[in-house]
DNA sequence: GAGGGCGAAACGGTCGACAATATAAGATGT
DNA sequence: ACATCTTATATTGTCGACCGTTTCGCCCTC
């Protein structure tokens, strides 16, 4: 397969890396199971293998890949099971923690921005600009994970988001996409009007959704449990 | 302060420095705030700065330590708030899961194990063996957590669950250490009556006890949310 | 004396080469 | 022919040196 150092002159290289990688990954290019060598990788980009190294051992952390020490790294595999039963239920723990804190804390500073974001993510749902929503919809999500004075409840939201969103990444209709802007707008209003149970519970259900979409995706189009392969 | 590499000639360097820095971390000679740099933690063990690296970007994902690229990496704080609202919950989720794999899929296999680190546990316990106890106590939710086939779960466990420790491994009286042990023998005997929902329950209960005692802990000698500082 | 560039120091990021380890292939003895 | 030891190979782990960025103190200017 073929592989290029994504552009972003500011970003680190091991950073650049790591894009290029996990696009791979959602681009099915890698499938579960494929080999990532380090060497390889390096000479593909144009690289030394210490930068890619380090952005191998992030996608390790975010479950993109699985290292076998000495042996191997590997693309690991991921099932429906985990998404649900596992993957989505932490998520919810840690955005519904982040929501109450933005609730009673700091709304003025943080709900403008994320009207900012859906703003954009309703031009990019109209053109059906499918990436641009995935892209905005993740930026939203992060916003509010980092609106949040703690650190660890948005390090972990970072390291199972991104393989959650390895099965949304695939064959999204006009209407999802018009769904999943709502959902965010709705969980903004709710915030406005400044009730806490009515806000966690739409903000529940709209990542809930998302989850639900995926694995009707799923069963559509795989025989097997495994997302991708 | 000083530090120095952990034995064990079959573990890699790495492996060996995150173990130093963890102890470290927990036995409170390096306190949130504290810069981590590369260069001296090379010099102090007598590597070179590439492990060194390494061990670093594996304490960030575990949350021992912050990352500023190109600026500097500091030992993070940690909040009751994040432990009870977050880290806890989610621990809960993911060990209730691997709970209900065991029961439905492989109790020959695990439950003699889990039974055989409970054994050693309760001589610890009697002994007033802290360390060892909090030892085996991993040991025996970490065996947990790998009897699945599932790989995330047991990913994400283990980016949460060190830290939480942070706060546990200070002043333990004889009758905790007993209690802790006491309340993996309940799990295990409602396992092996094969009833999930008193299994679950207990399992809960059993981690949530840990957070209890930890929480009160706090309270009693430190003025500030901090576990440390 | 205050503000704004300038340069050096500190530190993390990257590089190319070498060491350690695991797997697989080949040789050797029975 | 089979098992076992040896050797070769592929790949990760570690090393020491160098590069890039950020920070901070100095000097110059006004």
């Amino acid at each position: 397969m073929t592989l290029q150092l994504s552009e972003g002159v500011h970003a680190s290289i091991r950073e650049r890396i790591a894009v290029s990688l996990r696009q791979a990954i959602l681009a099915g290019d890698l499938v579960p199971g494929d080999r990532v060598v380090e060497a390889d990788v390096a000479t593909k980009l144009g690289t030394s293998r210490a930068p890619v190294r380090e952005a191998l051992g992030q996608l390790v952390n975010e479950g993109f890949l699985e290292s076998l020490p000495y042996r191997a790294t590997r693309v690991s595999s991921l099932t429906t099971t985990e998404v649900s039963e596992v993957l989505v239920p932490i998520r919810v723990i840690a955005e519904t923690f982040a929501l109450r804190h933005v609730m009673k804390n700091d709304q003025a500073t943080t709900i403008p921005e994320l009207w900012s974001i859906v703003a954009a993510m309703r031009i990019c749902a109209e053109q059906a600009d499918r990436l641009g929503v995935i892209e905005n919809d993740l930026t939203f999500h992060r916003k509010l994970m980092e609106a949040t004075p703690y650190t660890h409840p948005a390090r972990v939201w970072s390291s199972i988001t991104p393989v959650i969103y390895r099965a949304f990444a695939v064959g999204t209709t006009h209407a999802v996409l018009n769904d999943t802007t709502e959902g965010h707008v709705a969980v903004l209003r709710a915030i406005e009007a400044g009730d806490e149970q009515p806000a966690v519970a739409l903000l529940t259900e709209h990542i809930e959704e998302m989850e639900l979409r995926f694995i009707a995706q799923d069963a559509s189009h795989a025989s097997e449990e495994d997302v991708h392969g």
